[in-house]
DNA sequence: ATCGCTATTGACTTTCATTATCAATAAGCC
DNA sequence: GGCTTATTGATAATGAAAGTCAATAGCGAT
């Protein structure tokens, strides 16, 4: 769509049905094992190309682990964020409208123009609270 | 204070102090070059230490920057946000307390306890938006 | 369907930030 | 001053991510 020089893959195709298929936050070498298992015998480098061009195309999501590894998860188009157990890694995606509106509005009163945000919210889950 | 065993170290205030002449974001191993060029001999490894402790503490702040290194900054004790040029670095510590509630809520809602968020803003700060 | 061009792949290497190691040093306490 | 041990600093080790490049495979043209 944006490049027309883009081809569609058998293995771009893979990784991206691999990561709709995990339920939470994973780590690119973590999908490339999994894959592996799955009989896949895609290159770990593919993996991380396919997953940047998934999230420059806004079908993943990625955030950076404290441990500093970068994580994905497939996600809807549409702008959201996410609420994310510290303990177990649940996460629940979430609206921000106001919020958004906020931080567009900030970066203006500033004089910053083509604004963006990361805006994530971690807790502990009622699971994890309990369990505790 | 937290930990009676910490010790007073000449290394530890020369990155503390090292930091606060600091303006915007820097990196660890940036941070120690400034140092030795002040003559100091300081190892990087201490600096990472001392960035560690200075961030647990809450006498800095972290980000990642988008090549993967961690970003550190002076900061004040208080909680805050930051708006960034995505361009030239330049940053505007801002606050937030509506968004911090919203954030609070949206976790209590979701059964989440102890919330916790990360929240930045970037943009194309007015000087790099005209000299472009 | 076949050909040709070239984007993409995959095994490998390289880069580079961060952490671990460990002997030597120096803080804090008597 | 002397003792204990946290801390330092040079270096090696780790590990994620990006680069390399010959071989492969999409896709449009024929």
């Amino acid at each position: 769509m944006a490049d027309p020089k883009r081809r569609n893959t058998r293995q771009k195709d893979a990784v991206k049905h691999a990561l709709g298929e995990t339920k939470g936050f994973v780590s690119a070498q973590q999908l490339h094992m999994v894959l592996q298992n799955h009989g896949s015998s895609i290159g770990l480098a593919t993996v991380y190309r396919a997953l940047t061009d998934l999230t420059e195309s806004g079908d993943a999501d990625s955030l950076q682990s404290k441990d500093g590894a970068v994580l994905y998860r497939a996600c809807t188009p549409a702008h959201h964020h996410h609420l994310i157990c510290r303990d177990c890694g649940k996460t629940v995606e979430i609206e921000a409208h106001q919020v958004e509106k906020w931080a567009d509005q900030v970066a203006q009163s500033h004089g910053f123009t083509k604004p963006s945000h990361n805006i994530d919210i971690f807790g502990i889950c009622s699971a994890c609270h309990s369990g505790k």
